[in-house]
DNA sequence: ACGAGATCCTGTCAGC
DNA sequence: TGCTGACAGGATCTCG
């Protein structure tokens, strides 16, 4: 679910809550949620203070410390379909005490609460320099919202295939779902199927510009919720109310009016105006 | 290099 | 009311 915007948003809302704060425990509920062992990861975990709270992609990472020079470790969080991190007061309940997956005490009293209904999402912790070394984490492309149209052109260029999968491909260009690639092609007016290669320049800067026009959007407006989403202060989204095509197969373009249609291309549902995207 | 399809899970919703 | 099947925002793997 959470894609670039919503992700920002809990990060941001997370550095709020938690920096400086200590890290007294960490109980794991359910095993799956890490991607490594129960107690390497609370040996990188427990005790540290959150010195920064950041994104990259879709990852939620937290640098912590314990003083010590040369022994920062980085907590990251992929929240995948319906993961949610939660910051918690002192005494204040789960917002869903059945898909609490991992819970992190903190020396304040207070929690933090990683929740997942579909059991997607994974914590992972990294000792120092293990982060850049994740091969997941090296691969990711650049930032859209930190690339001018002739960078994000210059990536896509001797690419052969269909725009969109390519969107969503994190290696190209980082933190972009399904929801947003549909949003900003459609803003763009370009098809989904197009091939890369039949764009040409211009078309893919008007995309660049449309792609980074929906994301400042998105992030301005708290993000999208549809179905599980919230911020790291369990509040809802609002750029849902803003989509244009996503979600609304069947009903009129807003630009045109002839009926939105859905099709599936790379395995993942599309939706797109047949006459104002070409 | 590209693309399709299956897979990891579980809740929700539409339709009968 | 109860059941069944379709569907969901991500990433990865295999296969053609």
């Amino acid at each position: 679910m959470p894609e670039l915007p919503e992700v920002e948003v809990i990060s941001q809302g997370l550095a709020q809550a938690l920096t400086g704060q200590r890290i007294r425990a960490v109980r794991v509920l359910d095993r799956m949620a890490l991607e490594q062992p129960v107690a390497a990861f609370q040996r990188l975990v427990q005790g540290r203070r959150v010195a920064r709270v950041w994104r990259r992609a879709k990852l939620v990472l937290l640098d912590l410390a314990d003083g010590r020079p040369d022994s920062r470790t980085t907590l990251a969080v992929h929240l995948r379909m319906t993961g949610r991190l939660v910051a918690l007061a002192k005494a204040e309940p789960l917002p869903d005490e059945r898909f609490a997956r991992v819970l992190f005490e903190l020396a304040s009293g207070g929690r933090l609460a990683f929740l997942d209904v579909r059991r997607f999402g994974r914590c992972l912790a990294f000792g120092p320099g293990g982060l850049a070394a994740w091969p997941f984490f090296a691969a990711l492309g650049p930032e859209p919202l930190d690339l001018d149209a002739a960078a994000f052109t210059a990536r896509l260029a001797g690419r052969r295939g269909r725009i969109k999968p390519l969107l969503l491909d994190q290696t190209v260009v980082a933190g972009i779902g399904n929801i947003y690639a549909d949003e900003s092609l459609f803003r763009a007016g370009i098809r989904p199927q197009a091939r890369v290669a039949d764009l040409g320049p211009e078309r893919l800067a008007r995309l660049h510009a449309c792609l980074v026009a929906v994301l400042a959007e998105a992030i301005a407006a708290n993000g999208s919720s549809i179905r599980d989403y919230r911020d790291s202060g369990g509040r809802v989204g609002s750029f849902q109310n803003s989509f244009r095509v996503y979600g609304r197969a069947g009903l009129p373009c807003l630009q045109c009016g002839k009926k939105l249609k859905k099709s599936t291309l790379s395995g993942r549902t599309t939706t797109f105006c047949t006459t104002c995207q070409a």
